[in-house]
RNA sequence: GCCGAAGUGGCGAAAUGGUAGACGCGCCGGUCUCAAAAACCGGUGGGGGUGACUCCGUGUCAGUUCGACUCUGACCUUCGGCACCA
C-alpha cells in the first residue's frame, strides 16, 4: 500500500462498456455456434480450467489471448467453435471440502458459478450452451461407457502391482503423477503399495503413440518430451541358465532360467555378475540357506528406503550375493546372481546382466564386490590398461570368441542372429512407459462400473445401467480405502449376471480420463444417447488448433491421444490423434519475475485492473508483454502504457473526421499513410495467424502514432482518415473486443464488428517506393541514402562511392568488390 | 548426469545473414497549471568531443562470411524436462 503507481485517467468508462456489450451479446446469441453453418470450420479449444473457485491471472493468461485468436479466425471467415468448460472433479475439491465440512458438490458447482462469472468479465467468445461439466452424471456416465468400451476390447484391465501410493492424498496414482519421488499434487513422497488396480493399456499403443505424423504443428518439446516418456529401447532379451541351482532340499528348481534385458548384447562376453531387483520372483528360490539372513535383511532394508532415495542417480550402488550362480551360455562361464535396488522390477525383465567395463553402474557394483571386470570392446586407441572408468563408447569385439574383431555394431547384430537360432534370446523393444492407472481410492470422481460376483467373477455394469451414480451421502473422508466402500447402498448390488448378491467396485476414476475426450463432448453436449452423435464428430472434429500449457505434455496430452487412438481402433471415431495443433502458453510471473504465489505476496488479481481500466487493456497488456509462448512478468505500471494506448485509439476513433480541411491536405502524406495502413494490415493479420500478438499489438501502436501526427498537421483527407480509423478497430478487435464493439457502434457502422470481414491488404499498396540504401565499407555502415526502390545495381555503386562519407575510407585504396543486396545496401570492399 | 530452450539498454522486448534496440515501461526535459496529477510534445545503450562526428556494444572465446543478435564449435550462466530405464 506504499507506492501506488499512478494512474491513467481515461477519456471513456471502460467497465459500462465491458458490462453494455457483455449482455448485448449475451441477449443477441453472438457467439452461438451452429453445426449448420456453410462457412468453412475451425475448432479452436483451450484447456479447459479446474474450477478452484476464483479466475486468477494465470486463467487470463490462457484464455484471453486464445479468444482473441479465435475472434480473429472468426473474422477470417471460419465457423469457429471455441467452447468452455470445467474439469470439475478431481482431489482439490475434496480436501477443501473436507476442511470446511461443505460437500464437494456445493464446493464445486458454487466455484463454477463465480468462474463463470469471471469468464464472462473476460469478454470471451464462448457459447455457453455447450459448457461441460465433468463431475455431472450427463459427462461422467459416458466416462463409464468408454470404460465399459476399453474393458470389452481388452485394453482396460485388472491387476495387481507394486504401485505408486500418496499417504497424505491417501489414493494411488499414475506414474506420471509423480515428480521427483512426489505426489504431483501435494508434494508429499511417495510410498509403494501392491494393490489390484484398474490399468489402461497404453503401453499396447506405445509405438503409435511415438509416431507423430498425424500431427501438423506441436512443440517440439512436448514430442521430446513425450518421446522420453514413452522410453522405446531396441535390445535383446537374453536368458542365463540357472538349471544347476539346488534347493535346500537338493532339488533341482523349477524354473531353468533367468531372463535379461540388454540393448548391449555386444559386450555378453563381458558380463561377470547377474543382478536381480530384490522383488524379483527367483529371490527367494535362488538365496541359498548360508546368504538367506543376508538377503532378507537387504530386501526389508530396500522397502524400507523411501522412493527418492531408491529412484537417486547418485546412491552407492549397493547389493547381496545369493550365493547361486548362473551360466552365460555363450562361453558356458558360471557368474554369481546378486539382488541389488538399483535394478527395478518395473523394467525388462527386473533383471539384468552385468557389464562393468562397459556400464557406468556395473562398473561401480563391481568395484565395491570386487568382481572382475573384463574389457569386451576395445577402445579406439586403448593400451591396454585397465579401465579407470567403464566404457561406453564403440570399439572392435574382443575377448568375444568368435566375434572377435568385429566392430561392436556388427557385433550386435551377429549375436543377436545366433541367439535366435539357439533359442537362447530374441530381439524385443522395452519401454520406459508403464500401463495408465485410472483407480483413485477418493470419493469425488466417476464410479468405475463393474461389479465383483462371488460365482461370476468381474462383471461389468450393462450399458442399460449407466450412469452407475455416485451418492451423495457418502461419508467421503479418506481413510486409505475408498470412501464408497463404507456406503453400505452403493456397495451392495446384485449380479448383472446372475442376479446373485454382489459388490460393486467402490474405486473411482483418474480425471484424465473426464480430459481425454472432452473435446468430443463440447459437440454435443445434450446428447443423452451417445458421448457424441456421428455427424457432429465428422463435421467438427479434429480440433484444429488447442491451446494450454506445457504440463500436461506426458499426462493430459499423452493420455488423449492413446485415448483417440483407442476409440479409433474400436470403430467409435474416424481419426486417429485429438489435436492437430498445439500451441503451449507461457507462465505469467509477478511483477518480481518470480512465480505467483501468495507467501511471496506477487499475487495479481485481475479483477482490480478490469473494473478500473477495463478487460480490454488487461487483454491486451498480457499479450503485449512479449512472445506468448515466453510468458514473462506482470507489471502493475506496465498496463498503463498499455490502457493509455487504447485511450488514444478511443480519442482517434472518436474525433469528427469533416474537422480535417482540404487546405493543408499533403498528397505525399496520403500515399504514405495508405501505405502504412496496408503494410498495418498485413503485419498485424500474420502476426496473428502465427500467435505473435505482442508484435501485432506494437504495430498497431506505430500506426496509431502515425494517424496521431498526421492529425495534427491535418495533412490527410477526411476519407482516408475514416478509412484508417476504421481499419484500426477491426484489427483491434479480437484483441479488444468491447471498445472496438462501441466505438465501431460510434461511427455509425453496423452491428456488430465482431461479424466483420478481417481487413485484406494489397502489397502493391503496401510497397514502398523509396527506400533507404545502407552504405558499408568493410561491412561497417557509413552512410545511408534515399534512393528508389527500382534503382539499378551500378546506380547504387556509383551513387555509394561518390558518397562523401564514403570517401575517406575508400580514398587511396583499391575497391577489391562490391556487394550490392538490392533495396539493402551496397557493401564496398576495399583492400 | 542426460535431453531441451534461452542469454540483447535501468525493465518487458523487436530484428527473412544486411541500419541492433521497433513498440512499450521507467527516467530526464518541456507545454498546460497557483501547484500537482493526468494529458500532450521532445530526449533517452555506453564512452569521447562545444560541435559535425567518432569509438565500443547482443553471455565468453574461436570460426564461417564482404557482412553475424542470427550460422558452426567449445565454454559459462539461467530456466524447463527426465533422472539407476540396463
Amino acid at each position: 500500500m506504499t507506492s501506488r503507481p499512478r494512474q491513467v485517467e481515461l477519456a471513456f468508462d471502460p467497465a459500462a462498456i465491458d458490462r453494455k456489450w457483455q449482455a448485448r451479446w449475451e441477449q443477441d446469441g453472438l457467439h452461438k455456434v451452429s453445426d449448420d453453418d456453410p462457412r468453412p470450420k475451425w475448432y479452436e479449444m483451450t484447456m479447459y480450467p479446474y474450477p478452484s473457485g476464483d479466475l486468477h491471472i494465470g486463467h487470463w493468461y490462457a484464455m484471453a489471448p486464445a479468444d482473441s485468436h479465435a475472434r480473429f479466425r472468426r473474422m477470417q471467415g471460419y465457423n469457429v467453435l471455441h467452447p468452455i468448460g470445467f474439469d470439475a472433479f478431481g482431489l482439490p475439491a475434496e480436501n477443501a471440502a473436507i476442511s470446511r465440512g461443505i460437500h464437494p458438490y456445493e464446493w464445486t458447482i458454487s466455484n463454477i458459478d463465480n468462474m463463470r462469472r469471471q469468464l464472462r468479465s473476460l469478454g470471451a467468445s464462448y457459447d455457453w450452451d455447450r459448457e461441460v461439466i465433468t463431475c455431472l452424471p450427463e459427462y461422467y456416465r459416458w466416462n463409464q461407457w468408454f470404460f465399459l468400451k476399453f474393458f470389452e476390447k481388452g485394453l482396460a484391465y485388472r491387476a495387481k502391482a507394486p504401485v505408486v501410493w500418496c499417504p497424505s492424498c491417501q489414493t494411488v496414482l499414475a506414474n506420471e503423477q509423480v515428480l521427483n519421488g512426489t505426489c504431483e499434487r501435494c508434494g508429499t513422497e511417495i510410498t509403494r503399495r501392491d494393490l489390484e488396480q484398474w490399468f489402461f493399456k497404453i503401453t499396447e499403443y506405445a509405438d503409435r503413440l511415438l509416431d507423430f505424423t498425424g500431427l501438423e504443428d506441436w512443440p517440439d518439446k512436448i514430442l521430446t518430451m513425450q518421446q522420453n516418456w514413452i522410453g522405446r529401447s531396441e535390445g535383446v532379451e537374453i536368458s542365463f541358465d540357472i538349471s544347476a541351482v539346488r534347493d535346500s532340499d537338493g532339488a533341482a528348481l523349477e524354473e531353468t532360467e533367468i531372463r535379461t534385458f540388454t540393448t548391449r548384447i555386444d559386450t555378453i562376453f563381458g558380463v561377470t555378475f547377474i543382478v536381480l531387483a530384490p522383488e524379483h520372483d527367483l529371490v527367494p528360490k535362488l538365496t541359498s540357506a548360508k546368504n538367506r539372513q543376508a538377503v532378507d535383511d537387504y530386501i526389508a532394508k530396500a522397502r524400507q528406503t523411501s522412493e527418492i532415495d531408491r529412484l537417486s542417480s547418485d546412491k552407492e550402488k549397493t547389493g547381496v550375493f545369493t550365493g547361486s550362480y548362473a551360466v552365460n551360455r555363450l562361453n558356458g562361464e558360471r557368474v554369481p546372481i546378486y539382488i541389488g535396488d538399483y535394478v527395478l522390477t518395473t523394467y525388462g525383465t527386473g533383471a539384468v546382466m552385468g557389464v562393468p567395463a562397459h556400464d557406468a553402474r556395473d562398473f561401480i557394483f563391481a568395484r565395491k564386490y570386487k568382481l572382475p571386470i573384463r574389457i569386451v570392446i576395445a577402445p579406439i586407441e586403448w593400451d591396454g590398461k585397465e579401465l579407470g572408468d567403464a566404457y561406453l563408447g564403440d570399439g572392435f569385439m574382443t575377448n568375444s570368441g568368435a566375434y572377435d574383431g568385429m566392430t561392436n555394431d556388427e557385433g550386435k547384430t551377429a549375436i543377436a542372429i545366433d541367439l535366435e537360432k539357439k533359442g537362447w534370446g530374441s530381439r524385443t523393444v522395452s519401454f520406459r512407459m508403464r500401463d495408465w492407472l485410472i483407480s483413485r481410492q477418493r470419493y469425488w470422481g466417476t464410479p468405475i462400473p463393474m461389479v465383483y460376483c462371488d460365482t461370476c467373477g468381474v462383471v461389468p455394469v450393462p450399458e442399460a445401467d449407466l450412469p452407475v451414480l455416485l451418492p451423495q451421502d457418502a461419508d467421503f473422508k479418506p481413510t486409505g480405502e475408498s470412501p464408497l466402500a463404507a456406503n453400505h447402498d452403493f456397495v451392495h448390488t446384485k449380479c448383472p449376471k446372475c442376479g446373485e448378491d454382489a459388490r460393486r467396485e467402490t474405486d473411482t476414476m483418474d480425471t484424465f480420463m473426464d480430459s481425454s475426450w472432452y473435446m468430443m463432448r463440447y459437440l454435443d453436449p445434450h446428447n443423452e444417447d451417445e458421448p457424441a452423435g456421428p455427424k457432429v464428430l465428422k463435421q467438427w472434429m479434429t480440433v484444429d488448433q488447442y491451446t494450454g500449457g506445457a504440463e500436461h505434455a506426458v499426462m493430459h496430452l499423452l493420455y488423449s491421444r492413446f485415448f483417440t487412438k483407442g476409440m479409433h481402433d474400436m470403430g467409435l471415431v474416424d481419426y486417429d490423434e485429438p489435436f492437430l495443433r498445439l500451441f503451449n502458453q507461457g507462465v505469467i510471473l509477478g511483477a518480481d519475475h518470480e512465480k505467483m504465489s501468495k507467501s511471496r505476496g506477487n499475487v495479481v488479481n485481475p479483477d482490480d485492473f478490469v473494473g478500473k481500466l477495463g478487460a480490454d487493456a488487461v487483454r491486451c497488456f498480457l499479450m503485449f508483454i512479449g512472445p506468448w509462448d515466453q510468458g514473462g512478468p506482470w507489471s502493475d505500471v506496465g498496463i498503463n502504457g498499455t490502457a493509455r494506448w487504447l485511450n488514444r485509439v478511443w480519442d482517434i476513433a472518436a474525433r469528427d473526421a469533416d474537422k480535417l480541411g482540404d487546405t493543408s491536405v499533403n498528397a505525399d502524406v496520403v500515399r504514405d499513410t495508405n501505405r502504412l495502413l496496408h503494410q498495418t494490415i498485413r503485419k498485424c493479420h500474420n502476426d496473428l495467424d502465427r500467435f505473435k500478438f505482442n508484435t501485432a499489438i506494437a504495430c498497431l501502436m506505430e500506426f496509431t502514432n502515425h494517424l496521431n501526427r498526421v492529425w495534427a498537421d491535418a495533412s490527410i483527407d477526411a476519407e482516408t482518415w475514416r478509412e484508417c480509423t476504421s481499419k484500426l478497430l477491426l484489427l483491434l478487435a479480437p484483441m479488444a473486443p468491447h471498445m472496438t464493439e462501441e466505438l465501431w457502434e460510434m461511427n455509425g457502422h453496423p452491428y456488430s464488428i465482431h461479424q466483420q470481414d478481417f481487413p485484406t491488404w494489397d502489397d502493391d499498396l503496401a510497397a514502398e517506393d523509396v527506400i533507404t540504401l545502407i552504405v558499408q565499407v568493410n561491412g561497417k555502415v557509413r552512410d545511408k541514402i534515399e534512393v528508389s526502390v527500382d534503382i539499378e545495381e551500378k546506380e547504387a555503386q556509383a551513387l555509394a562511392l561518390a558518397s562523401p562519407r564514403v570517401q575517406p575510407y575508400v580514398q587511396g585504396k583499391s575497391v577489391a568488390k562490391t556487394v550490392y543486396v538490392p533495396g539493402r545496401l551496397v557493401n564496398v570492399v576495399v583492400e
